[in-house]
DNA sequence: ATGAAAGCGCTAACAG
DNA sequence: CTGTTAGCGCTTTCAT
């Protein structure tokens, strides 16, 4: 591999000049900076980012935990991250933590060894795992954001969305769509969830309506045996709210399989707004909590934070606001009560 | 941040001792290594890779460029890649060339900088766009493996799938259901699709079956007016083979607005394996071109030229026979030509 | 405007 | 078994 020295030789000056020609330095006459740029362009010369990191301190490169990105969730996430940190002129290495986000704390450490020069953290339902190294590296003062759930915010910047205000929106627009008797749908593992469960029983009660039916589902099976639940319920239910598209997308495939028809018989809303909602049918009603703002706000803060790494004023927190997708899949309760079990149309 | 130096001198020993401590030599007696590592540990030290990258002309990192990760198909692609790495002890860097690739040569060049070991380069749609940047890096030697679909092979390491063949499976699967008037759906804007299309086309032949209707849609809009068109013929097709899944979902979609039935009334075939598939209802017949395999053959190679760098006895490409995923959306054709628009059963 | 020299943090001969 | 020394390829004072 070509190096500094190669291109000195040839141009018969010194590495510092070299060094200083490519980095567009002042110091050097212009023609001497044209010639030495294209020796070193036509030599194939390519810096060694490695030596000039180590000498510069600095990769310009910010690493990414990211639990998975086998999963319809994640995978924009990190491209808008990665946008992001193109424009602002940072490389980025990705590391997965595992679904389970077994990896983090060994994710975390390799980050540190690598020496990236900030690091976006994105937690998912299990939450914080890595708390420790992450407080250990915050307390060295390196830039570090923290996307998604936590139960305790530990000391470092973070960015979220403002799940109970999404679940809000979405008891809101059933309620006023006429809805009254409603069903709550999946698991509220942790934080996140659990505040759009929360912000989503601010609504009804406000719209006055106790609902305590709510069905812990998670895996497909699990939503496929709530689904029959709901249906053999004697009032059963005219809108289901699922605490997350992949997951109302399950219930929407469930409730074809039985015949029932979305919105007509049961309004179904998810949240998330996947892609995977508009390739439904009907289209999903679901709640968006702008990922290019928390990408954007991620990698902002982490920027400024990288900008003047001394200055340290406190943890800041960016909420992300819910927005609203109103599709096709929630309308009005028809007023009878019949579920059609019993005959399934020619289709 | 705390260095090699700060652990000799706590240690009360020399550099070169600590970090064969570190590296677990047999060379330094078992107490000292212990207690040297735990000095360090309780210390906090975290080697600097970047400086022993330097020293050891290696970063044990392998360069993943990747047009994005927004879409359903690559993020699995780049999660197998990641692991299979993971499982062989490198790093990933991970680099977007972008929707239409126009970064790739950007890419490339960057991924040279940071010398990593080795690249893995997918490409897409467009095919290979980089080819003078891969070229160059490939005469230098570098390990390079390439991923997806190209019109003529540059001379290193390829992995793909043998979409031919897979396209044949489909034409296969839907002429013995029975079907004898087929559409095809989609534009074949380069190898892959094209071998598709090629070995479907052979597999029809074979069944005796002279199909013409071809219709090249791209976008959502596209599908919608192939699909109405499609109805609207005097002697409709039974079945459809959209090339990719992504298309045969949005066509599923427009079949269902207009009230026909999957796969009663017709049946869609599509190629991919995609996620998304197993979401819709009827779930979709497909074809898989193993991404595990994939991933784990480019990763192989990849391990295999890093390992040996000087020993280059000409490129090496790799097939990955295809499977054809039976699912719900073909069935033998109905024998009536009415495909209703007229009147929309109630769901 | 250019060069000489030092050094980023680490590892690997080589010497003892 | 351990220490000394050199150097990976680059940038950057400090001289000139």
């Amino acid at each position: 591999m070509i190096k500094l020295s190669d291109i000195a030789q040839k141009a018969g000056v010194s590495e510092s000049t070299v060094s200083r020609a490519l980095a567009n330095s002042p110091r050097i006459s212009a023609e001497k900076k044209k010639l030495i740029q294209r020796i070193a362009f036509d030599a194939g010369y390519k810096v060694n980012q490695v030596a000039r990191n180590l000498r510069v301190r600095s990769t310009r490169t910010i690493g990414l935990v990211v639990p998975e990105v086998a999963n319809p969730y994640f995978p924009r996430l990190v491209q808008l991250i990665a946008d992001a940190a193109r424009e602002a002129g940072y490389h980025l290495q990705l590391h997965l933590s595992g679904v389970a986000q077994d990896a983090e704390t060994e994710c975390l450490a390799a980050i540190r060894e690598q020496r990236v020069d900030g690091v976006v953290l994105v937690t998912s339902e299990r939450g914080l795992v890595a708390r420790d190294a992450l407080n250990e590296m915050a307390s060295t003062g390196a830039p570090v954001v923290l996307l998604g759930w936590v139960n305790d915010a530990p000391p470092v910047d973070m960015v979220y969305g403002d799940d109970a205000a999404g679940g809000y929106l979405v008891a809101r627009h059933i309620t006023e769509l006429g809805h009254r008797r409603i069903v709550v749908f999946g698991a509220a593992p942790h934080r996140g969830t659990f505040d759009r469960l929360v912000g989503f029983q601010r609504g009804l009660k406000e719209a006055g309506i106790d609902t305590d039916v709510h069905i812990p589902a998670r895996t497909n099976e699990e939503i496929r045996l709530g689904i029959e639940y709901l249906l053999r319920m004697a009032n059963p239910p005219t809108a289901i709210f699922a605490y997350k598209d992949s997951l109302a997308a399950m219930a929407c495939r469930c409730l074809r399989q039985a015949c029932v028809s979305i919105p007509d018989q049961i309004s179904v809303a998810g949240f998330d707004n996947l892609d995977l909602g508009t390739y439904l049918c009907p289209q999903l009603t679901t709640v968006d909590l702008s990922m290019e703002q928390t990408a954007r706000s991620a990698v902002d803060s982490l920027v400024e934070r990288m900008k003047s790494p001394t200055t340290w004023d406190g943890p800041k927190h960016r909420l992300i606001p819910p927005q609203l997708i109103v599709r096709e899949s929630c309308s009005h309760p028809r007023s009878t009560n019949s579920i059609g079990r019993t005959e399934c149309p020619p289709i």
